[in-house]
DNA sequence: CGACACCATTGATATTTATCAACGGTATTT
DNA sequence: AAATACCGTTGATAAATATCAATGGTGTCG
């Protein structure tokens, strides 16, 4: 009985739109989803055809509203979060109730508490949206699976896990040597993009300041020329 | 003509002494000279004779008197350096030309200017030894080399510099959120040896405080109960 | 529209840490 | 053995930053 026959052709045909529309926006979804995560790896390394269909089957579309939480504080990490559309946070909170912020991921960046992630402790950190966010997961085993199946992806993973480590190598060396004025100059200028889509205060802490210093130093760089 | 005839016999006797001391010195200093970094890879993979023969291609072992420097500020950081025995220290010289120590390196542990080791650029750091050392030197086309040779030793790669970025994050959120105490505890208890065998005022530096400061919380926590 | 949350700024004050200087002990070098 | 370098401690003071409190602006939500 076809379902022509079960309901006036108006609707039928209202039905059949709707549909299309619909796969239409899903087909959409799904290639645009991808566009950030490949292009980065493919920076890196080629991946064929047939790689990037692999790596789709262990890959966690998600969309994020502003101020949702991905992971929260006592959970465990289960997966390593691309962003490829959108801006994440993660920070602790300390004892005095302030938060203090770790990393921010814009698109194209990954963000996890990594140790929470490998050794399957609860985490010490929260990771929220301070955008409405389009977001890639992962877990673990899928990470593992992938570098089985595609071993170039372990050789991206290393280079990526070691231009991590020099990035906070050089952070830390930052934050020990540069003046307040001068780091958030450095911050300005390779990250004009975070200075502008985040709340001052999340920038102070992000530098090791309260809002109150940021705000004075700011002040002292624009009063003496 | 043999040389047994040129020298009277004593002579001859003794020479062959001092050969066989040397050859039995020399087998132990080879053997010795790649213990640790064997036992350190071996935990986490296993490699073959063979393999570990195609390795120590590539090593090349250093002896390092203390207070000699291996690396100096302005230089190219041109190896990757394993410590089989001893303790090194990076640092760099501020403004004002206090030494600011970055990391100390212990037996079994890897050091280097990373950022330098992988782009070419003159290094901002100095490592130098604090002790005298043995050290195992491998540049980035011998570690390259060994990668492609022996795929395992990616995956070592990798699993290496994930710890390694876990504990410099993991150093990073107690600066900004330990007190000086418990930051200078946090050393003793993880690090007791380093504590033992450095300076303080180095650990001072180490922890990013001056040498009044620590050893004025030392005093601290020593008086009241 | 009005209530409310969020945020940057500013002022006054407290706390922490650095800086400068001096001293005494210990190890190293000559 | 004497001279010297190195190191940890202590005191006095200065500088940087945090803390506490208040204000005004802006946007959001009912």
């Amino acid at each position: 009985m076809p379902l022509k026959e079960q309901l006036p052709l108006f609707l039928f045909e209202s039905c059949c739109i709707t549909l299309l529309l619909n796969l239409a926006k899903l087909c959409l979804f799904l290639s645009g989803m991808y566009e950030v995560f490949f292009k980065k790896i493919n920076e890196v390394i080629h991946l064929t055809a047939d790689e990037e269909a692999i790596f789709k089957n262990y890959l966690k579309p998600k969309k994020l509203r502003k101020k949702q939480f991905i992971l929260q504080e006592g959970d465990v990490c289960k997966y390593s979060i691309f962003v490829e559309k959108g801006l994440l946070r993660s920070y602790s909170v300390n004892e005095k109730g302030n938060d203090q912020v770790v990393q921010f991921a814009l698109e194209g960046w990954w963000i996890a508490d990594l140790y929470s992630f490998i050794t399957g402790e609860p985490s010490r950190y929260n990771i929220d949206a301070l955008e409405d966010c389009e977001l890639l997961l992962i877990n673990n085993d899928g990470l593992k699976e992938v570098r089985r199946q595609i071993p170039k992806f372990l050789e991206f993973s290393f280079l990526q896990m070691q231009n991590a480590y020099i990035a906070l190598e050089r952070r830390w060396s930052h934050m020990v040597t540069l003046s307040t004025e001068e780091r958030y100059n450095k911050l300005l200028d390779k990250y004009p993009d975070i200075v502008q889509r985040v709340p001052q205060h999340m920038i102070a802490s992000y530098l090791g300041l309260t809002p109150e210093t940021l705000s004075r130093a700011k002040k002292q760089m624009t009063l003496p020329k």
